[in-house]
DNA sequence: TAGCTTTGATGCTATAAAACATACATCGAG
DNA sequence: CTCGATGTATGTTTTATAGCATCAAAGCTA
């Protein structure tokens, strides 16, 4: 079980979740308008067309949201982590979802009524500014991901996709672990390719030194090598 | 010389306008923030890197935004019409801009400044909000163009260019050829491909019946048949 | 524990698309 | 008008990577 008491706090607390620059009575009134939901492992939140029906904020976990592709072969998009929204894109745009949400561990999900988003929080100017910025921020990472995705040779695509994991995830306390176990299928979705390369791959940098491998458990030995690799493609 | 008269009465008048929905006192304000520039057929509006030094709408002109990836091979991320942004993320984002802005034609450009959108258009929360959709839009367009630029085959990334293009400019008076005339490189530079290859896959489509060329005049003899490519991938 | 399913690993083959080469057409500058 | 530059066209070669097949290991379930 999950600890909703300090996720909750969090929610309004801490400087990184989107609701911390609510005002006092903004933040009073956020109260009657959430629920929290527990997710296992591998579960889904939403999909593909559905239509938003709030406003989703990770308390605890991690997500995958994947759009499919040609022949359903999926293309990982974003992966979320604690504080961060998730689907807020269709809400907001007013349009259903483009891509399906999944628990890659148990999570916790807070949801937000739309009726607080748009009736109070959006009026809070402060508040919609940080919801631009957020788009802004996504919108820059959306257009070089395409670029790197398409143009990128496999290597660079894998190295690029294990430094976004590092950046969003961060090491374990031995300060080389990648805090993030996904399966071979899901490094492979993240950097469009097949599961067979993101073996190949995984196993040939893990010869070069680059990184180890044990299972899941993926340590960056080599970060500079890394990212040259990434940034040569 | 292109018209400025019409064009800057557009701006708040015009309902797709972003500043349309301005009220009237802030519309007056607008009008002491604002400048007017003439573009040149394939001139620099801003670099990759560059710090965005207002907020900018195409009045006239058609505009390409690209990104430099791997080996200076560009991809086209954004095609601009008239009363569309440029280079708007960046300065929202508080960053640098991720893209090279070139006119694709002759153009004008109206560049308002950077305080009257912070201190006065973001205070107004139906701008906010306005600004916000179109964020999502273009975040969904640009993650749904990740996938099909990576998975779709050749033939099908050109297709989908091609409508695209039609979506965007829509067609000449004849009600088939394309109101945009672009180089086979910028093409290409769409649709995740080389020069060669966008040509000899037009050649195609055109042996095919499904286009005809006669020069950088494209018209779409079976929109169908384009539409069941590029879904096909 | 045995049997089944899923995941990971690796070799081989097929193929889409890049890279390269060459030629022709068009266009603007001198 | 001529010349070089640029854009368009098309054939050939090379290569990266998908696709497939097989096998081993690990994880589940009965």
């Amino acid at each position: 079980m999950l600890n909703s008491e300090t996720g909750l706090k969090d929610i309004v607390e801490n400087p990184k979740s989107i609701f911390y620059l609510l005002n006092q009575d903004e933040k009073e009134e956020l109260q009657h308008h959430i629920s929290l939901s527990q997710y296992k492992k591998n579960e889904f939140i939403f999909k593909e067309g559905d239509k938003p029906n709030g406003f989703l904020l990770l308390v605890e976990g991690k997500v995958k949201i994947f759009k499919e592709g040609v022949g359903g072969r999926e293309q990982i998009i974003r992966m979320t982590k604690p504080l961060g929204l998730i689907g807020y894109r269709a809400l907001l745009g007013e349009e259903t979802h483009n891509g399906t949400a999944v628990t890659l561990e148990q999570s916790l999900i807070c949801t937000v009524s739309p009726e607080f988003i748009f009736n109070r929080a959006l009026k809070n100017s402060d508040f919609s500014y940080r919801i631009i910025r957020k788009l802004c921020k996504e919108l820059g990472f959306s257009n070089a991901r395409t670029v790197t995705l398409t143009q990128k040779h496999i290597r660079g695509r894998l190295a690029e996709s294990l430094i976004l994991l590092k950046d969003k995830y961060g090491f374990e306390h031995d300060g080389t672990t990648l805090r993030a176990f996904l399966s071979r299928e899901d490094i492979a979705n993240l950097s469009n390719m097949t599961t067979s390369n993101a073996i190949r791959t995984l196993s040939t940098f893990s010869s070069e030194k680059v990184i180890a491998i044990d299972g899941r458990k993926i340590r960056i030995l080599d970060l500079n090598r890394l990212e040259r690799i990434s940034k040569l493609g």
